[in-house]
DNA sequence: TCCATTGCATACCGACGGTACGTCTCCGTA
DNA sequence: TACGGAGACGTACCGTCGGTATGCAATGGA
């Protein structure tokens, strides 16, 4: 029964046609779209190792040869659903970015976007949890870098730049890297805990503290100390 | 030729008897930190799944018979390698911790040693990489809990101590997350930079910027923000 | 000396990731 | 309209690996 493809079953519209290429092309992108469905619904729920190819094949009502046309492999299928939920979750904290302008209220309002992507259980098991086994540190480095990362990245810079000092580019590298870890490990506090609202509203009074620090520091000219180079 | 038993190569020896045990106890004791030996270098090279329970009792010269009769399967074979790889972890850090008194001092020891601990390869790949994803979420959040995240929360309330602040217990523990996950996230960087000192100087700088923004509060006297309970 | 227990070795099973190859359908071209 | 090729799968099969069942020999207490 599930053998037979759920392209067949779809009869053509003579009145669409051409919106997405050919039928082939459209049919191809479906049943695409469809393995990474049902692949990122039982990575999510019983995890990478946990989820065996032939139930998600059988999910997606195709076989392995469909699964091995599109894909090179099991970790090529992860990677996929890796990044279109790597790729929603920046969007919509940039989406929240693009909605302040002053800095520091700029880096609140990005930690609660974040506090917000981080407690979806999809980005908790597909991104932090199982994200770095899978693919590696190497490779998670490099999704991260241009996703999410860029993200706090742009925030720090603002903030940064808000203050008297002036950072090179490693050194702002590494105050992204320090808040990132900080925010992301703040979130699995914040979605491990009973309550999440309440366990939110500290992180977000920890992180807002620390920023009353930089504040501080900012407002009494304090310079970072000397860098050896 | 590996499928001989490694303890009938060891003679007994008369003169020094009986410091561990009868000689049963003391073969069967040999073999089974052979296994956690071998795991975990093989786990740290190949990672987990990369890693055949074969290699491993290859590795260490005895069967499969051996290995379940230690251990109940492959996680907890892992399990046992987390434990001590993050017990030896923490009692560096706890040593370095010692010999500080004053809080501010302390901390910055504290991290110094943390970060040497993070670029140790056997600790990244065992604990950082692959711990959540195989013991899962919760046993990996149980294991770091009574270790090094146990570290950093001494740190922290010592830090938080010695300000003008009085801050509850699950407050306490919302920095020590965040400060837990700076710094895991600022020693991969540091790791996985070509140049590890300057990274691990750029590191220490970031953090200890932090710190004297909370130093500077501190002695402004400035409060935390109420508190919705 | 006896024998139950411990500590392992051996043989084997089922599941799973991956591959080889066959087949059907669509689409451009003559 | 006929047709040939290529894309998009389906099917059968293989090797590996984690785990299990069972046997056996050494050990050490009685």
């Amino acid at each position: 029964m599930p053998k037979s493809s759920v392209h067949k079953l779809v009869p053509k519209v003579p009145g669409v046609p051409g919106v997405g290429g050919t039928r082939r092309q459209q049919y191809s992108a479906s049943t695409k779209r469809a393995l990474v469905d049902v692949a990122e619904e039982l990575f999510t729920e019983h995890g990478y190792a946990g989820t065996s190819l032939d139930a998600i094949v059988g999910g997606a009502e195709v076989t392995k040869g469909a699964l091995y046309h599109h894909f090179s492999g099991k970790q090529a299928l992860f990677e996929a659903v890796f990044e279109r939920v790597e790729a929603e979750a920046s969007r919509a904290i940039q989406k929240s970015l693009k909605e302040n302008r002053d800095p520091w209220t700029k880096a609140r309002a990005g930690l609660e976007a974040f506090l917000v992507v981080v407690q979806d259980p999809t980005y908790r098991r597909i991104v932090i949890q199982e994200g770095p086994s899978v693919l590696g540190y190497e490779r998670f480095r490099e999704q991260e870098e241009r996703s999410t990362f860029a993200n706090v990245l742009d925030i720090v810079r603002a903030v940064l730049h808000a203050g008297p000092w002036d950072l090179d580019e490693e050194m702002q590298q590494t105050f992204a890297r320090i808040f990132f870890g900080a925010m992301s490990s703040a979130g699995e506090a914040v979605a491990g805990s009973d309550d999440a609202i309440a366990a939110a509203a500290r992180v977000e009074t920890a992180i807002g503290f620390i920023i009353s620090g930089f504040q501080a520091l900012a407002d009494a000219g304090v310079e970072l100390p000397e860098q050896p180079s």
